[in-house]
RNA sequence: GGGUGGGUAGCUCAGCGGUAGAGCGUCGCCUUUACACGGCGAACGUCGCAGGUUCGACCCCUGUCCCACCCA
């Protein structure tokens, strides 16, 4: 053993293998995808889900970004022409927000700065923090193609975006209307359905007053009570509701009420569909410019709509006397003069839920306002269809019932918002004749009139209406370029489940109505990451665990000081410090990425533990260690891969290829499923528990073997497996395993650039093993190193419990009934021997059923056709308490196995075999049971 | 109020009709030249609760209680 270059470190160092690697594939051209025409290999195509231009990396990111690395890494090494679509998203509101948040720390705001100058403040932003984000993807070691990275708001995609609004328009399906809309009072803008929040368990207050009746002529005829959670409200009411069946109010029908701060009789009217007899006073007040429900009722009963805010959240001029208060202080004022005037009727506390939007976080005030639509119906139908008939499946399958509810109950979706930030409505309001032009390029004159007064429509479009393009948009749509012929439709879209709707849906809708084919498919939805205690990740809070801290380690003071920098509260820097004493080790990019892989897809939330990380750390320097002990031992023998198993005749090397080809089966089944966990685990298992555990340790005597040819099947088989096992776990874990693979002596055609033979070898390129072509089955093997575990096992058992040291030699005596076993233990003894630490002995059949005749402080164990002896080894005591104790045991599972083959329906009913496996198992039992017994017998 | 998912070993989670699994943690022993980021061995569960279907149920059905999330 030498200790020369090419011995490896005794540890594996991530943070050099990351530096050296990625640079290495990114400058050769590996990550690229061919648009050669000669290239036959099938295309898989993932388009990233494009993150926030200005945001950070976070868990979900890492946590996504990882499963497509892996779907890309490994289609590019099973033969397919992968191509990852990286990019950014512009992100309207959100990016908006934070550049006015710095704006206001430097004491203006984007009104001051006008409109023009504000963009190009939002540009400099995107230019200084947007290559952020990829640089961290590429820590992750995501293997896009970075050549043909995107952000939405590309010449390009600027160009796509335009196309499809134009064309939406010309079909009727994007329209202009008046309707009830989300209002956000500090960002000032409308917000969709869906990018409002609904918070539960409001504190807020149920607050009653009266409103006098009266008839035609102004006849006061006594009062109504209402009750209201928005007091304010009430100066735009101009309905009072009640049931048509309601006994209790029938002498009100026809009549009115009167407004008491504003010039205004109102009706009352009859409406089963708003009014719920059976909830407060029967009575409801209607706001159709202000609430969802009155404004239907409205719709129905023909009412005046009354909007009395402004649009920063102020009351208009409708408010009356309450003209200009801010909505909550107009709140307020409202109660103290209904309680001036005698009207208030009282309050009690009411939990209730309020709109928030999810960008600013207040309270959204619904408004009358007119914007743009578009028509969700035609566009959903054949989305449904998509989904019901299997063009494209959603994964884990719960979610098709969410994502069909959606669709089937879909409103219109409102796309234009009052932002700066984001693609222009191309819409050009005539100035003459009110004709509204709608055109791919910017209109000079007035399609209708030719008047050349044109006003430009001043808001944008919502940014999920580009996003929705992402797939083909980024391919080149709307022209034909050979990328969007050879690419779409891409293959795999791999994203949260939070943005099913937002996003998923509506690409889906996006790309069937424009490229008429689904734009993906397969749907794959990832669960959220959370906090060890299965919180939200969230700044406010400071739990965030930051993935590249993870990755290159970070001392608490750097954990704590991230998290105050966000605005944690104490809370949150006390849950640091206890969960997290010491900071974060450098635990490696790999680590990590096999940590977010071993989290089932099922899950909806992944609770990230630590520990788990340092769990796949371990592994890593397991296979470091591994691959350590596999080059020091060939280093200078001339072994090399050859990408083929090699031909073997030797119990240990036919048993470790056998098992690599289940690990490889199970891995390939795990892939395609979209189960990265149980691909993962497999081979987790395979290099832990199977190769290191067994293989390498029975490698040892083999290769120290007199016979030659043993000797060279040995190496070959060592070599071959080692360097299979890299490239199964490439995809996975692709860091470690190019840069062991590096260093494996092996055939120069391996790991070739597919059109460039001139490129280094990379493992990167290298094929995907398979069962068929790295593997050799092998069940008899399979069968024989059982046996040989199980006794080699049962002797380490014995070892342990009679506290004997390694030092020890002990003599293992065994007899067997199976002959085949017998031959195994026989054609295998050297193994054996080393395993256990002592000398295997053959011994006659009667010697080990009568073993305390024949040996002296003797340990038995039983296994199934195999009597095994360890002698002088035994304290009496010790060694009846272990066999009580195994007694026991085999009572408690034989006795429930007697029971079911009692049980005559059990016979009759179950599956032949399962009752012949019973009856096995009962005999097997039986047997070790004689065995022990006798052996307590003769203590 | 409606919907969806979940309650399995101390913790985090797999499994889902034929004798309960993993990782971490726990308890012994071990400085064996691949690895102490390790080795060997051991302990630990009436699978939320109550019924039902079945020869057999953690797994299917019904009810029920908690916990998340989504939509009103």
């Amino acid at each position: 053993m030498s200790s020369d270059d090419a011995t490896l470190p005794k540890a594996y160092a991530p943070g050099d293998a990351e530096a050296k690697w990625y640079p290495f594939w990114e400058s050769n051209g590996f990550f690229e995808a061919s648009s050669d025409p000669a290239d036959e290999r099938p295309p898989y195509t993932i388009a990233i889900p494009p993150p926030n231009v200005t945001g950070t990396l976070h868990m979900g990111h890492a946590c996504r970004t990882t499963f497509e690395d892996v779907l890309i890494r490994y289609h590019r090494m099973a033969g397919f022409n992968a191509l990852w679509i990286p990019g950014t998203d512009h992100a309207g509101i959100a990016t908006q927000v934070v550049v006015e948040r710095l704006l206001r720390r430097e004491g203006t705001d984007r009104h001051t700065l006008g409109r023009e100058k504000f963009l190009e403040r939002v540009w400099e932003w995107k230019e200084q923090s947007g290559g952020r984000i990829l640089a961290q993807l590429r820590h992750m070691g995501a293997s896009c193609d970075w050549g043909r990275t995107h952000f939405t708001m590309d010449e390009d995609l600027v160009k796509a975006v335009r196309e499809a609004f134009v064309r939406l328009y010309e079909e009727g399906l994007i329209y202009r209307g008046t309707r009830l809309v989300n209002w956000d009072v500090e960002t000032q803008t409308v917000l969709s359905d869906l990018e409002v929040e609904q918070e539960e368990g409001y504190a807020g207050e149920l607050f009653e007053f009266a409103y006098a009746v009266v008839d035609e002529d102004g006849n006061e005829l006594g009062e109504v009570v209402v009750a209201t959670t928005r007091p304010e409200t009430m100066l735009g009411d101009t309905a009072v509701a009640i049931h048509p069946d309601d006994e209790r109010y029938a002498h009100l029908h026809g009549k009115l009420v009167k407004h008491p701060f504003v010039d205004r009789r109102i009706p009352i009217i009859l409406d089963a569909e708003l009014v719920d007899m059976e909830f407060g006073t029967g009575v409801v007040k209607v706001t159709p410019a202000h609430d969802p429900n009155d404004f239907a009722t409205g719709k129905r009963h023909g009412l005046e709509e009354i909007n009395i805010l402004n649009l920063d959240g102020t009351l208009n001029d409708e408010g009356g006397p309450f003209a200009g208060l801010e909505r909550f202080a107009a709140r307020k004022a409202v109660k103290a003069k209904l309680e001036e005037l005698g009207l208030a009727r009282g309050s009690k506390k009411h939990a209730m839920t309020v709109p928030r939007s999810q960008r600013s976080g207040t309270i959204v005030e619904p408004m009358i306002s007119t914007q743009w639509f578009v028509k969700m119906e035609p566009l959903a139908k054949p989305a449904i269809a998509a989904v019901e008939d299997g063009t494209i499946q959603i994964l884990p399958e719960d979610w098709k019932k969410t994502y069909f509810h959606w669709l089937r109950n879909i409103q219109d979706w409102c796309i234009s918002r009052q932002l700066w930030w984001g693609h222009p409505i191309p819409a050009w309001y005539c100035q003459q004749c009110e004709h509204v032009n709608v055109s791919r390029e910017d209109p000079t004159e007035c399609a209708e009139c030719g008047s050349t007064e044109l006003e430009r429509d001043a808001d944008v479009l919502d940014t999920w209406f580009s996003s929705g393009l992402w797939p083909f948009s980024t391919l080149g749509w709307p022209d034909e370029t050979p990328d969007l012929k050879r690419f779409y439709p891409t293959a795999d879209m791999e994203t949260g489940y939070d943005i099913l709707f937002f996003w998923v849906a509506r690409m889906i809708m996006m790309g069937l109505h424009f490229m008429g084919e689904a734009p993906f498919r397969r749907v794959l939805l990832a669960g959220l990451v959370t906090d060890e205690r299965g919180d939200k990740m969230s700044k406010t809070k400071g739990n965030v665990v930051d993935p590249l801290d993870v990755i290159q380690g970070a001392t608490l003071e750097q954990l704590l000081e991230k998290a105050r920098a966000g605005g944690a509260p104490e809370k949150g820097l006390k849950y640091l410090k206890k969960t997290y004493p010491d900071g974060f080790p450098e635990y490696g990019t790999d680590a990590l990425r096999m940590t977010l892989l071993s989290y089932s897809p099922q899950a909806r939330r992944i609770a990230l533990s630590l520990k788990r990380v340092e769990g796949y750390r371990n592994f890593a320097n397991k296979l470091w260690n591994a691959a350590r002990y596999a080059l020091m031992n060939l280093e200078g023998t001339g072994a090399k891969a050859t990408g083929a198993p090699p031909a073997v005749t030797a119990l240990a090397n036919r048993w470790i290829l056998a098992r690599l080809g289940a690990a490889l089966e199970t891995t390939k089944k795990g892939i395609e499923d979209y189960r990265l966990d149980e691909a993962s685990q497999a081979l987790y298992h395979f290099v832990w528990d199977e190769l290191c555990d067994w293989y390498l340790e029975l490698s040892k005597p083999l290769l120290e073997s007199e016979d030659a040819a043993l000797v060279e099947e040995t190496r070959a088989t060592l070599i071959h497996v080692l360097e299979a096992t890299l490239r199964a776990l490439h995809p996975m874990m692709p860091f470690i395993t190019e840069e062991i693979w590096q260093r494996v002596a092996k055939d120069d055609a391996l790991g070739r650039h597919p059109r460039d033979a001139a490129k280094p070898q990379s493992l990167i390129v290298a094929r995907y093993p398979t069962a068929e072509a790295d593997a050799r089955a092998d069940a008899e093997a399979e069968a024989d190193l059982a046996v040989l575990q199980e006794l080699v096992t049962g002797a380490r058992s014995i070892r342990a419990e009679h506290d004997l040291t390694r030092k020890q030699r002990i003599e293992l005596c065994w007899a067997a009934e199976d002959a085949a076993k017998g031959e195994v233990l026989r054609r295998e003894k050297v193994l054996i021997e080393t395993l256990i630490g002592g000398e295997l002995r053959e011994v006659e059949a009667a010697q080990a059923a009568e073993p305390h005749a024949h040996f002296e402080n003797a340990a038995v164990f039983a296994l199934p056709g195999v009597r095994a002896v360890v002698p002088n080894v035994i304290d009496p005591a010790k060694e009846r308490e272990r066999l009580e104790r195994e007694l026991k045991k085999l009572d408690k599972e034989l006795g429930k196995l007697e029971k079911k083959l009692a049980n005559p329906k059990f016979v009759e009913k179950a599956p032949a075999e399962v009752v012949e496996k019973s009856r096995q198992d009962a005999t097997e039992l039986k047997e070790k049971k004689a065995q022990l017994e006798a052996a307590r017998a003769r203590l």
